[in-house]
DNA sequence: CACAAATAAATTGTACACAATAAAAATGTA
DNA sequence: TACATTTTTATTGTGTACAATTTATTTGTG
């Protein structure tokens, strides 16, 4: 058998198990706030930037108004958020946070935290960490470079 | 603002857009071969033990059978699979390759090699890819100790 | 100004992904 | 042997994701 073929030697298999392992373990952080993972980023977002265009959330996100949309709207229907369009260029859509939405962030304050003890419950090597973080935006970097 | 909810310091974030990335950097090699990420790390599998039941590539590639079995049914169509439940124990479901998805592999071959020029155009340094992958695989033994 | 080109969202269609449940078969135990 | 439990796969329902297209608007250019 080729070695390149192997599954164990997939670098993005990887990534992509640790992915969904990863939002495996936030579901039951998120569910007591009613969010999904893509609607806590969705969120995690907008709380840094409010009034936000769908546009700009899509570049941050990575993810297209194919996803965003569908998704807007059900914040939306939550309370979490108004989509309003932009009256200077109406081709504009920008998200603005209601109170609900702007009140929802300190319940989610300790999510990040409960998340790594619920991964490392034995705790983190900052040095391993930091590294680690390290090479993540390395690829990144990499790997959005042509987008 | 608090820094734990920063979007950048998602360590989540950044490995579930390297994982989308890659696949998407993925998509025009497998195109040719007439195959979707999922149906390339399937036949991965396969490739490795042809004859596997569900229930063990459910194991291997950390997907149930709400995403396995329409994925399965769907190689079959395309000709590279064969779904035969077990004579022994008739719950059981094995699937096994035609010449056809045994065929594949050859081209699949140049797959991995391509991925990685794909990414690094500049080439890769070994030393720091060693430790990216050990830094993976201990994630992931953490991630899914208790699954 | 007229109109082609570009831009921003929304829509449509296809493909995952998982939770919860169902169905069928095998196993364990009184 | 009866029958509850467990195991394996399939099904249903919900929620992403993205490509391709459409619609509406704005910008650029002669």
């Amino acid at each position: 058998m080729s070695e390149a073929l192997k599954l164990e030697h997939q670098i993005c298999f990887k990534h992509y198990v640790i992915s969904k392992e990863i939002i495996r373990h936030y579901k039951p952080l998120l569910e007591p706030l009613g969010l999904t993972y893509t609607g806590y980023i969705a969120m995690l977002a907008l709380w840094e930037q409010d009034g936000i265009s769908v546009k700009r959330l899509s570049k941050r996100l990575y993810l297209d108004s194919g996803t965003l949309t569908p998704l807007l709207k059900k914040l939306e229907q939550q309370g979490l958020l108004l989509r309003q369009r932009s009256v200077k260029d109406e081709r504009v859509v920008h998200i603005h946070l209601t109170e609900s939405g702007k009140a929802l962030k300190s319940e989610a304050e300790r999510v990040p935290m409960k998340l790594i003890e619920s991964i490392f419950p034995d705790g983190v090597d900052e040095a391993a960490a930091g590294a680690h973080v390290a090479a993540l935006n390395q690829l990144m970097t990499l790997l959005v470079r042509d987008r």
